[in-house]
DNA sequence: ATACTATATTCAATATTAGGAATATGGAAT
DNA sequence: ATTCCATATTCCTAATATTGAATATAGTAT
């Protein structure tokens, strides 16, 4: 595979609003699947297929932490600047502070530590 | 459109080999279809196709001289640090310094100049 | 063991894209 | 006006992608 089909089979992997927006999330820091279930309003089994859309084209890859999957990028150093390109800067507001989901399954988590 | 779709349309012009190495040839400058014929080494309808592709997305755009069509990008400023990161810095031994095509039908003009 | 929960996979309908062949267009030259 | 040439478009089929519904898995808690 030569260096442009290479490079169109990373786009491709970016050419997708709901893939784009996992990856604004990412950019951030890892997140569980259920986070982004809260994020996106979409259903599970869908976004878990557009997980494996960006894990096999080599951007996330996900690791286990008791019931949920915390997915992550792979690369930040390579893909970083990228995203900044396409999505903007990373504003410190729009951040999402906490390393527990804030999606309804897991905000009882995050009340019950304070 | 919200700011994800827009982005992924972007990206999905850019998702192709053939169309990312015209890209390569034009972010050097603009260069007619008959150089790019030469360079790809494809029809000259298929790689017409893969321009109407980059002109939808609003990439390129077309200016007649003479016989010729030449492309150009429609945004270098916006779309140069993106093509750095996806093909690497534009080193100067990789230009075309030609004004004229360097294709078969092009080179007799070339070499009759001198 | 059972039941629950988070996540993953499979399947199927539909939509989109790739890329070739043939043909059209529009300007220039004669 | 006709021919020629560069480029554009249309049409078609195979391959691939999208996305929803249903189902599977694997770990945890009881």
């Amino acid at each position: 595979m030569n260096d442009y089909a290479e490079q169109a089979q990373l786009f491709k992997a970016l050419a997708h609003p709901v893939r784009l927006q996992i990856l604004d999330i990412l950019r951030r820091g890892a997140e569980c699947v259920c986070h982004m279930e809260a994020v996106l309003k979409k259903r599970q089994a869908y976004i878990s297929q557009q997980l494996m859309t960006l894990r096999d084209a080599g951007l996330v890859d996900s690791r286990k932490d008791g019931l949920n999957v915390f997915y992550f990028l792979v690369d930040p150093d390579a893909l970083l600047p990228l995203l900044e390109i396409a999505l903007g800067p990373l504003e410190d507001a729009s951040r999402h502070q906490l390393r527990e989901c804030v999606c309804p399954h897991c905000e009882a988590v995050v009340v019950a530590q304070n």
